[in-house]
DNA sequence: GATAAATATGAATAAACTTTCATATTTCAA
DNA sequence: TTGAAATATGAAAGTTTATTCATATTTATC
């Protein structure tokens, strides 16, 4: 973690060039991929010399860094935000995965970015998804309290089922190029259902 | 597709090695991934010269399509086998389910290698889960007929759903590394639940 | 406008990587 | 046993890569 890391401008000049440089590496890490963007591609996008790239980060790891963590914070406070005024746990359900399938329509990149921090550091993959879902768990327990959720289920495994369906849903929509915000709420809309109902006739 | 072709030895002599390089392979791409293990890393790790390697593949990416093919087949196998003398839908879900989940306890290195076919290349990932969610979808089909599953609700969704379920509920299992099946048995059926009654109180 | 700090440059370095090829050895069917 | 096909070898070629550094320019502050 000590050469992974970067310094902010301090001129109004650096900060362009540093705003370049994430412009180009969000760009072509999301379309590439990390391992198949280099240095070179990211300066002569930016059109920037190798040895800026180097005033602002210590590596090509830590450009991937920076940006991995500014898309965690978009989706998490996106996801928030889609949920403040929510009145009961179905509706902030609904509205989270809508957020989260919005957030990766209009933005795939940072889908495959996170995706690929199981690559480029288990690690941080682990950890990342760990931690969503112990925040998930805590964000649950207060509706089995409430009795709004049933209290005969495993938290836990409810937490990477919902992060299961986000990202595979979102997949979904990625995948049709064309997809449009009624197509999120059509899909949004089948799996609240299934949240609801589950898919078996009584 | 032209130079990522492989050729299957003739003698037995040609066979060892042929085996060498695939069990390499397997080992090293699972372990650090595909873009992090170089051709050398492969080749010590199998004791073959690198000459030898390029008898059998005609590019680092033709080993690494070779696995997945491989894996690809084991997982729809096992899948397939295990859902074979099931009564109803919904003791099928059960046991694909964990039959995937029991794959990739077991191999996680297979998991690691599909998912990274997203980085490796997209195309191949696009096609895997959306021929995989058609080939879905024709399964489940049957039983809406039959009423075991619900009319209400787009089939494509619920497949993507439980690809969902399947991938996610897999990395909560393989993120513990003292998992048993045990471990597999109760998240499984804590899934069934879900998919059976959905997560709310009525 | 003087000055130190910040920023920019790109050629050069050094390491790593995939792939080729001329040569040598082994296999196996006739 | 013979000889053509199959297999093995590893040094070398030819790229591509990330990173450094000496030098130059620009910015902000007093």
């Amino acid at each position: 973690m000590k050469n992974s890391e970067f310094r902010l401008p301090k001129t109004k000049v650096g900060l362009k060039s540093f705003k370049k440089i994430i412009k180009a590496g969000k760009y072509l890490y999301g379309k590439a991929g990390y391992n198949s963007t280099s240095i070179n591609d990211i300066i002569s996008k930016a059109k920037v010399a190798a040895g800026t790239f180097y005033i602002y980060f210590d590596s090509k790891l830590a450009l991937y860094l920076y940006l991995l963590d500014e898309y965690r914070h978009n989706i998490r406070r996106s996801a928030k935000e889609a949920t403040q005024n929510c009145k009961d746990r179905l509706e902030m359900e609904r509205a989270g995965l809508k957020a989260f399938i919005m957030y990766v329509m209009e933005d795939p990149l940072a889908y495959k970015l996170i995706w690929e921090s199981l690559f480029v550091d288990p690690n941080i993959f682990k950890e990342y998804y760990t931690s969503f879902a112990v925040s998930y768990v805590n964000h649950l327990e207060p509706f089995v309290e409430s009795g709004e959720i049933r209290d005969d289920i495993d938290l836990e495994t409810v937490a990477y089922v919902l992060m299961g369906i986000s990202n595979f849903v979102g997949l979904q929509i990625v995948f049709n190029e064309d997809a449009t915000e009624k197509d999120v709420d059509f899909v949004v809309d089948e799996c609240m259902k299934l949240l609801k109902y589950g898919i078996f006739n009584k």
